[in-house]
DNA sequence: TAAATTTGTAACATATTTTATTACAGTATG
DNA sequence: CATACTGTAATAAAATATGTTACAAATTTA
């Protein structure tokens, strides 16, 4: 759920990064991407899930960082928003009597896992210090 | 239209490729990958737009390829049935009074612009022959 | 300790995108 | 001239993504 998953994750990290001492409410974050705050908080939970944020409930609660922006990177992101990048599949199976049927999908698989390995690399690379600081 | 665009694409140039001097039926094609024979003959739409494949109307009629496999890439594919891979965009337009709502977009363009020019230069290197003869 | 503010989450509604179907005119073949 | 194709438009259905409402639970602060 939410294809801009990894957008809105990266600006909710952005900001966070920009206050790292604050506790962020959700609707706040929400009036920066236009998003309703329900969702924000839904990509908050899968964020506390993989322990790059936490919340406090309660009034002046919210959510901040818990690490240093220099200790995330945007594969990390990926990681918890993505499955992978597909340039997709036909929705359903192919024939498995036709000999390219049967392994057109193992075929972009592989693939894929190549375009994703590349994909990977090059967001390893980069912090969410090194993203924040663009702005 | 059509998210499983390439694939389908890639699954039909395959199959062309397999037999480069018949005209294969739409539905012939749309068997193999499981598909409405009226959407295969959508991709092959835009494979003529872009001379890769010809057709021949009335009985007897089909499509096949314009050119060696050896010399149409993945990329050449690509080119036709994606426009950018990305990793999204919120859906909505974010706050432009914030620093961050107002160049998220920006931001994230120069990133998969990077992630673009990675899967061009690999996909440039795989002939529909290399992809082909997988099979 | 009560009012206010915020998270957490479920349930549901709407919007958007993708895929499928139907229909039929036009074209070539035999 | 019957048959088997392509080409394309119009419409329907299915899948996915986003948005909304509602409210319990938690925490602060007055």
């Amino acid at each position: 759920m939410i294809s801009g998953k990894f957008a809105i994750t990266t600006h909710i990290l952005t900001l966070l990064s920009k206050f790292p001492n604050d506790y962020l409410s959700s609707e706040y974050i929400a009036g920066s991407i236009n998003l309703n705050p329900v969702l924000v908080r839904k990509e908050i939970s899968n964020l506390k899930k993989n322990h790059i944020v936490e919340s406090k409930e309660g009034k002046n609660g919210g959510t901040r960082l818990l690490k240093p922006a220099s200790e995330i990177t945007l594969h990390d992101i990926f990681k918890m928003t993505f499955d992978t990048v597909s340039l997709g599949y036909a929705k359903n199976q192919p024939n498995p009597d036709c000999p390219v049927g049967k392994r057109i999908n193992e075929n972009l698989d592989f693939l894929y896992l190549d375009i994703n390995e590349k994909i990977n690399a090059q967001l390893s690379t980069i912090t969410l210090e090194d993203f924040s600081n663009q702005f």
